[in-house]
RNA sequence: GCCGGGAUGGUGGAAUCGGUAGACACGCAAGACUUAAAAUCUUGUGGGGGCAACCCCGUGCGGGUUCAAGUCCCGCUCCUGGUACCA
């Protein structure tokens, strides 16, 4: 009768027992599973995280007990997009080994800092007004936690930081003792311009072999006393390895500074892509160029990258050839040219000169002016941009005049040609068409002779190169290349119109940089001439501006502070206005790590003879003509006036290759808020624009979100394909510009520091390029779960045996030891993990929770994961932090196995794969093959023709 | 143009001295547990053929050396990094 009464009857009691049904289940899983035994990684690394901090267990300190080991990553700028997971790969890697080498006994230094001048922060000044300190401080805080958050062992009391006066100070410093040496080529090292002076008060400088302009003026004793004070100085700037000089210099005006040759790029600068034009400007200079050969030849005792060698190689540029006097006919004046290919000396057709060569104007006869002149003004009007790009543009101009070779006094012409580099070399060739292209080029394009000196088929464009035998060539008829070459020279040398020469490619480095936000060079200016200020001043703190921008009249921001002089006594005298540039903190700060609060000095000299220089270096490849250049010259500059015990700073060196990031791209109908799905594109005339990767999942977008994430894209309409909306994509470098960031917070929040640090080793090799992708991080973070439960019986509480392990459960043990120690010591991490992999599942497989095989594994593993190792260490009834426990031996006993064959017979030949004890000889392992049943059966008495042994892996028998 | 580095399954990548190519992981497929999902576990997974044991092919392309080649040699193709009127 009720029967909605009875139906709901009936619903309750099935309610009633879901409900049951539910609670037993909760029940179970409560019990069975219990919360706080499983794997909880965020709640353990901030454990841990706190525990290393506070008990200061990375701090490292001089011991000459024990042997010390330096490992450096190349400290990062702080840019305010804070930091992707694409910068802590290097620091990883270098983690791991230094908590190896911890492990092995090393007394480890591995600081961090920052390098927290340059151009971002003051840009970003420019635009808001904001100090560039408070950004820099703002970033480096963000930086700091987010680098903690990894879990690193960093000795964070090492920390420097190139833009605080404590640090910038000695960087000041550096400069005075390079504004004091000079390089005296005698002794082949730098030595202080007071023993110079006073070599110029004796005897002038006839005698004096340094490094110096090549238009330093020859004065004797007698002339130097009667010198001027400003003249004096004047002389002296010729001779310091940090100088002032009127140079072409690489001036971009949309940043309103000069830039150094490593910072531009194709016509443009590094940073930002502004163009770059040439200028000459009066300028602060390092003599680098001073150090050239020692730069050159140091670096074969490097364990570096051979790419990075070989681009310092090129960067240096050395070539050994000659250089020689051309005298002009009818005229008083010379041409000095350099070549390399003096052997082709009678295949001299025309002497070419650089437009901006100042012999042109001399040279240049009444017929020839106006041409000559009109081209000139030409080239000047190219900008390097169109000089550089358009390198097939054959251009040049005849200056009327004749140059005689004095090899066979001939007559050939001069002409101006800008394919010629006024910064290379004497500004000046000897153009031999016959072998050289450019040469070639030029002649062909104005009918000039093209005379042949080297045997071998002209027609095909054969040019030098691999040399041949000389022709046509007077008294170097017949010779070989290297052989005419030594007599060229001989014959230059004897009749004193030229000599031998090596030239480098490598220019003396720009030092000023006309920017605020870097360090203030310590000079002030009396009569024009420079001079240091007093040491006791240091450091000379960047005076406070309105504005961060170069004043209307173009001099640098410094220029707008006011009171920017300084008090000598005698009087107040302008400072300089320039400030240094972004490598100058950076070439010298692994010896500030060593003693980063000392007061007194930039180091203290016991304290880097012990530390002495950094073992590991890792980094980047890009800052090989760079960083890695300015570091090594520095050093060997401290190294020389007796400062520091080492002449290189970094004796191995890694680069890790760059994450890249996979940026996702949606397809704007032009003119429109219409967007087009990947696939139908190219049915619309549409552009691409990055899309934030968060809003696309498997490329496919979503579309509530795409709408909210920008106002003008609250409108946004679609072209869908099959209901959905597909992004392309396309890897690229990871910057916040193109919306394809990944923060290792999240990656952290979702999966712990201990997955994102076995996972990006597990990405491939730490050397190789590749692209962020998080599709196998689950592996990892998989594999930290069965580690975990490795150590957890089935409810989840900790329980480790104690009784003696078994053969099987070793040989597991010590197969992982091995791998471990081989991969580290060759820096192979990615296959190390796959090792780790493998003893987890086979340990797992085992059922293996004995003490004496987990609390090792525990150890070997806790380089990569060092949070959940800590934990398992301590589980394990350990009271000190596994950084102070010893790497486990790997005993060979356990891989030695009985052994055994499967021989698979193929066209005669039997192939026996036998396991074998390590230490047999090849005859031993011979013998025990054809002992072998199985061998010995399918011989069938047989004695074979051919037995082949590779030792410890496989047998081939033939019969 | 010149100087480096590279090319291996659907994917990331292993393979140390020339010695069973594809370890390990992802993905995929099937199964177990579960009301279900998640998690976990088991099995399979280079291609082709066969019910099967097993056979054939296979490391960018073309040759060569070797009992044996992803690996060494010669000649290419493509990708990638650096560098460029440097005499």
């Amino acid at each position: 009768m009720n029967r909605h009464g009875l139906r709901a009857d009936i619903f309750e009691f099935v309610l009633l027992i879901r409900l049951i049904l539910y609670f037993c289940n909760h029940y179970q899983y409560n019990r069975n599973i219990p919360q706080m035994a499983e794997y909880n990684f965020r709640e353990l690394e901030k454990k841990w995280q706190a525990y290393w901090e506070s008990s200061r267990i990375f701090n490292a300190k001089v011991d000459p007990a024990r042997t010390k080991f330096y490992a450096l990553d190349m400290f990062p700028y702080p840019s305010g997009a804070g930091l992707h997971v694409g910068h802590p790969l290097g620091y990883i890697a270098s983690d791991i080994i230094t908590r190896y080498k911890r492990l092995q006994g090393y007394n480890v230094l591995h600081p961090m800092g920052y390098d927290s001048f340059g151009l971002p922060a003051e840009q970003y000044a420019i635009q808001t007004g904001q100090h560039p300190a408070i950004t820099t401080e703002e970033n480096i805080k963000r930086y700091t936690q987010q680098l903690k958050n990894i879990g690193f062992a960093f000795d964070w009391d090492k920390e420097v930081q190139t833009s605080d006066p404590s640090y910038y100070k000695w960087t000041q410093w550096i400069f005075m003792q390079l504004f004091d040496s000079y390089y005296d080529k005698k002794e082949n090292k730098a030595r202080p311009v007071d023993d110079l002076i006073l070599e110029f008060q004796a005897n002038g400088n006839q005698d004096v072999d340094a490094v110096c302009d090549e238009d330093t003026p020859s004065f004797s004793s007698d002339d130097w006393k009667s010198f001027p004070a400003k003249r004096q100085q004047e002389i002296l700037l010729h001779y310091r390895l940090a100088f002032l000089s009127e140079t072409t210099v690489n001036w971009c005006p949309a940043l309103g500074t000069v830039l150094s040759n490593d910072e531009v790029k194709d016509g443009f600068s590094e940073r930002g892509g502004h163009p770059v034009v040439r200028k000459k400007m009066m300028q602060w200079s390092m003599r680098i160029t001073a150090y050239a050969d020692r730069l050159l030849y140091g670096l074969d005792e490097l364990e570096w990258p051979e790419p990075v060698k070989e681009m310092q190689r090129n960067w240096i540029g050395r070539s050994l050839g000659a250089e020689m006097v051309f005298q002009v006919k009818d005229h008083a004046a010379k041409i000095k040219v350099f070549t390399t290919r003096i052997d082709t000396i009678f295949g001299v057709t025309y002497l070419a000169l650089a437009p901006e060569n100042e012999l042109v104007s001399q040279l240049v006869t009444k017929e020839q002016e106006k041409t000559v002149e009109e081209y000139i003004q030409n080239a000047k009007n190219r900008s390097d941009i169109e000089r550089m790009s358009d390198v097939k543009t054959i251009s040049g101009a005849f200056t009327g005049s004749y140059a005689i070779n004095p090899f066979n006094n001939e007559e050939v012409p001069i002409w101006v040609a800008d394919y010629v580099l006024a910064g290379y070399g004497t500004g000046a060739v000897m153009a031999v068409p016959a072998h050289d292209e450019r040469d070639y080029n030029f002649a062909r394009h104005f009918g000039l002779e093209i005379r042949q000196v080297i045997e071998g088929d002209l027609t095909a464009g054969a040019f030098a190169g691999k040399g041949g035998t000389i022709m046509n060539s007077d008294f170097l008829n017949g010779l070989e290349m290297q052989e005419a070459m030594d007599k060229g020279i001989a014959f230059l040398e004897k009749n004193k119109i030229g000599k031998g020469k090596i030239q480098y490619r490598m220019r003396d480095a720009i030092f000023s940089r006309q920017r605020y936000w870097g360090e203030p060079i310590p000079v002030y200016f009396k009569d024009g001439v420079p001079y240091l200020i007093s040491e006791k001043d240091l450091p000379l703190l960047l005076p406070e501006v309105d504005k961060y921008l170069p004043t209307e009249d173009g001099t640098p921001p410094l220029g707008r502070a006011k009171n920017w002089t300084y008090e000598t006594g005698e009087g107040e005298y302008p400072l300089e206005l320039s400030t240094m540039p972004g490598w100058a903190g950076s070439s010298w700060y692994f010896f500030r790590y060593m003693d980063p609060l000392n007061n007194a000095e930039f180091v203290n000299k016991k304290i880097q003879d012990y530390w002495g220089s950094v073992d590991l270096y890792i980094g980047g490849s890009e800052h090989a003509t760079g960083h890695l250049l300015y570091s090594r010259f520095w050093t060997k500059f401290l190294y020389d006036r007796g400062w520091v015990n080492v002449d290189e700073p970094f004796k191995k060196m890694i680069n890790q290759g760059m994450i890249q990031g996979r940026s996702n791209f949606v397809y704007r109908v032009k003119g429109t808020n219409e967007f087009v799905s990947y696939n139908l594109k190219d049915d619309y005339d549409t552009t691409a624009m990055h899309v934030d990767i968060k809003l696309v999942y498997n490329d496919q977008l979503d579309l509530d979100k795409f709408r909210k994430w920008r106002k003008d894209l609250s409108d946004a309409t679609f072209v869908l394909e099959n209901g959905k909306y597909i992004c392309g994509a396309e890897v690229e470098k990871m910057s916040k510009s193109k919306y394809n960031v990944v923060n290792p917070d999240d990656v952290i929040e979702r999966y712990g520091a201990d997955t994102l640090r076995l996972y990006e080793m597990f990405l491939g090799p730490l050397e190789q390029f590749k692209p962020w992708n998080t599709n196998g991080i689950d592996g990892v973070f998989k594999f930290l779960k069965k580690l975990w439960r490795l150590y957890h019986d089935q409810e989840g509480n900790f329980s480790v045996s104690l009784n003696a392990p078994g053969k099987e459960e070793l040989k597991v043990l010590h197969r992982a030891i091995k791998k471990a120690q081989e991969d580290l010591d060759n820096f192979s991490f990615n296959t190390s993990v796959s090792s780790f992999m493998i003893c987890v599942n086979e340990l797992t497989a085992l059922k293996c929770n004995k003490k004496d095989i987990l609390e090792p594994l525990a150890i070997i593993i806790s380089p990569y994961a060092p949070h959940i190792c800590e934990e398992l260490w301590s589980l394990m009834g350990n009271d000190r932090s596994i950084v102070f426990a010893s790497f486990p031996q790997f005993k060979e006993e356990f891989l030695v196995e009985e052994a055994h064959e499967y021989p698979i017979s193929v066209n005669g030949k039997i192939r026996v794969k036998m396991s074998l004890p390590l230490n047999l000889s090849r005859e031993e392992i011979e013998s025990r093959a054809l002992e072998n049943e199985v061998v010995q059966k399918w011989l069938e008495g047989n004695t074979p023709k051919k037995v082949i042994v590779v030792p410890q892996k496989i047998v081939n028998i033939v019969v």
